[in-house]
DNA sequence: TGGAGTGCCCAA
DNA sequence: TGGGCACTCCAG
């Protein structure tokens, strides 16, 4: 039906000529809105991780917006056509744009969570790995939590701190540089330092020392850890030295609610230290005075999700961009440390070889085919070569706990050429073979631990021996051993499938642990033995060495002194590098000389590398359509092992590839946004298919 | 998740 | 030939 009553033809009348169309009263499409009258621009960073589309977008903001729309805030507003999340960068009163700017919709809070400062960082970040800011910025600010929000605030702020007393911060006084360190953070100075820590250093504590000097000078300061376990005992050590009212402890496991509520006092000055894991590294702390990663050789520091940061790596922008004191530290020191040394960037914090002698244990190697271990029937029950089982039976007559550290799970069991020892690996796709597990009566043959696939009549590469052999023995089976060679001793064991410990107490006993998960003993080990290091070492990584030496170390550190009886077995031959840095304790020595090493090979950290991942044909395409730098020096593409999932390419199976690209450590940022760039072409092509670009990933090999 | 532009089909 | 409709593309 058409037309009202009143237009109906009335009998006996000429039809009227057919009405005009109604005019529709048009309900205003957005109720009336004005721009605000001063700066009526939003900047707006949008949640759109699209390559092409990497840049802020000005929207127009109404007069009902203009005062909740503040720097900062999370809105949403219309991006092609769909709702979409972002942050105002800025508010000015001009625009590039040419057309008509569109309206900003909705402030959804106006919680200034993207200050100017982390927005900075974020967009350092993106431009060093050569990602999206939205994408960085996803890693850097937590979901919001509006009831949380909406709590009032902790009434009383927090008073300054303490100013410490002549003997506070002592403990850094074994280190002829450390008291200056501290210093430069009480008179604000922006001091690099790399920190070796002393074997059985409190380093929970000294951080917490550190970053206690850096409040008293009324700077804010961010400290992470790799994982919970040490965030714990970073935790503790803050509350006791700084206070609790400053501390805030950021993790990942904590539930949406309490995470925001926790980052959300940072971000409003209420906690001026942030402690946490990687994602830390972005916690929004004013006025950072000082910025701390711990043992920054723990791969949990890179994110996962891209672009794949390092949080060492988010650390050393942010104390670029802010002025802030840097410190990485650990008990080993990274290949990448190391360049901050040696550039002159960095100054390093180690103990004189006098007070390193004091405190560490004694330590011997013993290579596995010593023929101790063949002589002494319940050693080589054990599998554990005699003097190895002479230290930790005098170690149990001292009443003192052993440290028995196995390698993971996951790299269990390894087999390696009989003769040679050169690794297994297999012959299609050059994973390394393995036993699987369950087959105790009936040997299982070799198999491929990346593609799966069976290696029948296995010839060794290099020498061509058909003899296999294992280099290394499962965690729940060393223990099982050893507590039928000790059998009056508690075994107990930690990770590696097992609960993971915390502490042991002084008593004898014998604690099998994986590495990472050795629980801290109550007065120290009075041994340690370091199970299988020749597979450790042997491992196909660009990081086998200097992983290997920092497990070994961080087990090693927690034994008591050598003058305290302290021993150290560690089962690999003496004359490998990484055996002699553990002899000697000189974690900076090895990791000059692993620094040399991947010089001499063309490796990261002494040049820039990306790797790039991908479906052959893309993989192509990208390195293409990039201007890369003169100097890049393109390698592979080599086939990535089957199961290698790439992000946004879940349906498809293609085989992927990796290509390496490298350069001269000065035109790593070119070799970023070439790569970037080349990314944008590609999506303002329509080309879906991904390739994932990483720039100094852990192990490019 | 909206609006504009494009191209195809079918009725006149 | 042109209007209607489905589909794609753009991105403030």
């Amino acid at each position: 039906m058409s037309g009202s009553p009143g237009d109906e033809a009335l009998p006996g009348m000429p039809s009227p000529p057919p009405p005009p169309p109604p005019v529709v009263a048009r309900t205003p499409k957005h109720n009336e809105r004005l721009p605000a009258e001063r700066n009526p621009v939003a900047s707006v960073a949008v949640d759109v991780s699209l390559p092409h589309l990497d840049r802020p977008f000005d929207y127009r903001v109404p007069v009902q917006l203009d005062e909740a729309a503040v720097v900062g805030a999370r809105v949403r507003v219309r991006f092609a056509g769909r709702m979409v999340d972002g942050y105002v960068l800025d508010r000015t009163d001009t625009t590039e744009h040419e057309g008509r700017l569109q309206w900003l919709d909705k402030v959804v809070s106006s919680e200034p969570v993207l200050s100017p400062e982390l927005a900075t960082l974020c967009r350092t970040v993106a431009d060093r790995y050569a990602g999206t800011l939205a994408d960085v910025l996803r890693l850097a600010l937590p979901p919001r939590h509006a009831r949380v929000e909406k709590e009032p605030l902790p009434d009383a702020g927090p008073g300054p701190v303490a100013v410490p007393g002549p003997d506070a911060g002592s403990g850094w006084a074994a280190y002829p540089r450390g008291p200056a360190f501290l210093e430069a953070l009480a008179g604000h100075r922006p001091a690099h330092a790399v920190w070796q820590a002393l074997p059985g250093e409190d380093w929970a504590r000294r951080l917490a020392e550190a970053a206690r000097a850096t409040l008293a000078a009324d700077r804010g300061a961010v400290i992470v850890v790799p994982d919970r376990r040490d965030l714990d005992r970073l935790h503790a050590a803050c509350v006791e030295v700084v206070g609790d009212e400053h501390v805030a402890a950021l993790a990942a496991d904590l539930g949406p609610a309490e995470r925001y509520r926790r980052w959300l006092a940072v971000s409003r000055g209420r906690k001026r230290l942030a402690i946490g894991t990687r994602a830390a590294a972005f916690a929004p702390v004013r006025d950072p005075g000082l910025l701390v990663v711990w043992d920054d050789g723990d791969d949990s520091h890179t994110e996962p999700r891209a672009p794949y940061p390092h949080a060492r790596d988010v650390l050393i922008a942010r104390a670029h961009t802010s002025g802030a004191a840097l410190l990485v530290a650990g008990i080993t020191r990274t290949a990448e440390a190391e360049v901050l040394v040696r550039s002159g960037w960095a100054h390093p914090v180690v103990a004189e070889r006098a007070t390193v002698r004091e405190h560490a244990p004694r330590v011997t190697a013993i290579g596995e085919d010593d023929r101790q271990l063949l002589r002494d029937p319940t050693a080589r029950a054990a599998r554990v070569p005699s003097v190895a089982f002479e230290a930790a039976r005098a170690a149990l007559a001292a009443a003192r706990p052993v440290l028995v550290q196995v390698p993971r799970r996951g790299y269990l069991p390894a087999i390696a050429c009989a003769q040679c020892r050169e690794p297994a690996r297999c012959r299609h796709c050059h994973g390394p073979l393995g036993i699987p597990a369950g087959t105790e009566d009936v040997p299982a043959p070799p198999t491929c631990r990346w593609c799966g696939r069976p290696a029948t009549n296995y010839r060794c590469p290099a020498c061509a021996s058909p003899r296999l052999r294992a280099t290394a023995v499962g965690a729940g089976r060393t223990a099982e051993e050893l507590g039928r060679a000790f059998p009056q001793t508690v075994v107990r064991s930690s990770g590696g499938g097992s609960t993971i410990l915390e502490t042991v107490d002084a008593a004898p006993a014998i604690v099998v642990a994986t590495p990472g998960a050795e629980p801290v003993a109550d007065g120290g080990y009075g041994a340690a033995l370091l199970l299988d290091g020749a597979a450790l070492l042997a491992r196909p990584e660009l990081r086998a060495a200097e992983e290997t030496v920092r497990r070994w170390f961080a087990a090693a550190s927690l034994v008591r002194p050598a003058p305290d009886g302290g021993r150290v077995v560690v089962v690999a031959e003496s004359n490998l590098p990484a055996v002699q840095a553990l002899v000697r304790w000189d974690p900076a020595g090895h990791a000059g000389a692993e620094l040399d090493a991947r010089t001499e090979l063309g490796l990261p950290p002494a040049v820039r590398m990306a790797a790039l991942d991908g479906e052959p044909a893309a993989l192509r395409d990208l390195v293409e359509t990039a201007h890369l730098p003169d100097a890049a020096d393109v390698l592979g593409p080599v086939e990535l092992p089957p199961g290698t999932r790439l992000p946004g390419a879940e349906e498809r199976t293609e085989r992927a590839e990796r290509t390496l690209v490298r350069v001269p450590r000065p035109v790593g940022r070119d070799l970023a946004r070439a790569l970037a760039q080349a990314q944008s072409i590609r999506g303002a092509r329509r080309e879906r298919e991904p390739v994932r670009i990483l720039l100094d990933p852990h192990d490019p090999l």
